[in-house]
DNA sequence: ACCTCTGTTTCACTATGTGGGACGGATGCA
DNA sequence: TGCATCCGTCCCACATAGTGAAACAGAGGT
């Protein structure tokens, strides 16, 4: 009960989250992801029978979506997602958003380690720095937002790749060059995916002086609500600081620091504490 | 009223649009679009206030999107687009979507022209060509699906470019080598800007053998839903079948169809030729 | 300590969404 | 060609499900 998490109680402004859900967003969003799942599109008949939906209900629901610009329809009639869905979010950049997010964990963070913490994601074929926050220490690893880095030789790249499709995995390794930066560098690609195995298992990836003598990053994955690999966060420090026997201790530090950020982002793994109480207004229908 | 616009008629299957609006829909989407134009989140004060929606309707319908995953809310309790809502229709690529809607048209167009019919869009720096309909004469232009050309020299690529918002305009303009390929070309940026702006006032682009000498495209913009430029659609073919006698035919007959597409796509415009609105933008926050 | 601002919860009311059923056009089968 | 079936669209009486005023509870601010 001692002051672990920093970001979770400050926040007393706003109580867990416990409203009664609506029944028309449930069934709208039923819709979204039914149709999200069929590139192909989907009849109407499809989508009332797939969600349990009614037919008339299905039909006033993507007749109104279809309207608002949402859904369009081919020549079959069949439903297909739309221009202005596929648009959300397109304004406000997805990375903006994480950066907000974890901003407060990231802190709490380097208030714990003193050390130099990065939050990195997939930019293109490279990790882009999002956000940086340097180490008080004057021997320390310095980086800075919107820097760029190969996706094989950092352990911020590395957490990234371990947990990416391996489809999408296989096509940015095929674009990796394996650069013999310091005598520990990863040459091989099997030598990296191996190494990219381990990371999966202990949860973490730890750069040891793969890219620079004397620099040693621990990163762990960031997940957002789809599951999907969204962004990594690394403390970055000299092997001076960040020996061997430290390493466990950090690492845990940031995995933490990892699952909070995911968490906010509505990432839910199995159940951290208890069930959600189904708080059902009143029983019906079979 | 004769029959001129076969797709539309062919469907009998769907009549027009007369359901019942549902409210809460009405509601939801209102808040989406709201998010949408503010890239740094609102809270839930502000969300009820801008909306118009009583504070406790918000805040059901904020929370309900929150524990699905489609919003995010940072540490003040400000609500983002999130995770899902974002990756919403990534799943089937746009194109796709627009390549079948525009299907039905392309044939009308290629019956009625008999000459090469061509769906383009924007595809990093250059035009990918999504769908191609070839010319039955044995003398035609002759393209194939998921080619590429450059944005620069052809009536499809101009016909986008022209209706790019400025600063995206400019920065692929940057990347545009002007090559002489013929006598026509352009070949100076200015006089590429001053072409941009014929083009969108006649409302369609002409390639008159300045990529190829003896060959001639006229391509019109496809807009969505949002206004936003999301494809053009081009007819292509020999100057001796389409001289400057039949090019006024050959424009009304490709800037209909675009306009038939962009309408499938839900673009509402009353005005078919005025200049667009100037769609100005909040400066900040209150 | 105060006051005022948030977000959250409750609860009785009734507007609002519901869904069975009917209609008409389109397609398939014989 | 007619019959049968399927689909999307529309209608309307009913009661569920969404509504919103008001009360509650912390967090800041002064």
């Amino acid at each position: 009960m001692a002051g672990v998490q920093h970001a979770e109680l400050k926040t007393g402004r706003l109580r867990r989250s416990g409203a009664a859900p609506v029944g028309v967003l449930t069934k709208v969003l039923s819709i979204f992801e039914l149709l999200d799942r069929a590139p192909g599109g989907l009849q109407l008949r499809n989508i009332a029978d797939q969600t349990g939906l009614n037919k008339s209900t299905a039909y006033r629901f993507l007749a109104h979506l279809e309207r608002a610009g949402y859904l369009v329809r081919d020549l079959t009639g069949a439903y297909l997602i739309g221009p202005r869905l596929v648009h959300l979010g397109a304004n406000s950049t997805y990375q903006a958003t994480i950066s907000r997010l974890s901003r407060p964990v990231m802190e709490d963070l380097w208030r714990e380690t003193d050390e130099t913490v990065n939050l990195g994601a997939l930019d293109g074929t490279e990790v882009l720095y999002i956000d940086v926050l340097e180490s008080p220490h004057h021997f320390r690893l310095s980086s800075q937002k919107g820097m760029r880095r190969a996706i094989n030789c950092t352990a911020l790249g590395k957490a990234v790749l371990a947990w990416l499709p391996p489809a999408t995995r296989d096509e940015l390794l095929a674009h990796c060059k394996f650069e013999k930066r310091t005598p520990h560098s990863i040459t091989q690609p099997s030598e990296l995916l191996a190494e990219l195995g381990r990371i999966q298992r202990r949860g973490y990836a730890v750069d040891n002086e793969e890219v620079e003598t004397g620099a040693c990053c621990v990163a762990a994955p960031i997940f957002d609500s789809s599951g999907l690999i969204a962004a990594s966060i690394s403390v970055a420090g000299p092997v001076t600081r960040m020996g061997h026997n430290r390493i466990p201790t950090i690492a845990g530090l940031v995995t933490g620091a990892a699952a909070r950020i995911s968490r906010s982002l509505g990432y839910k793994e199995a159940r951290p504490e208890h069930e959600r109480p189904p708080r059902s207004r009143k029983a019906r229908r079979a």
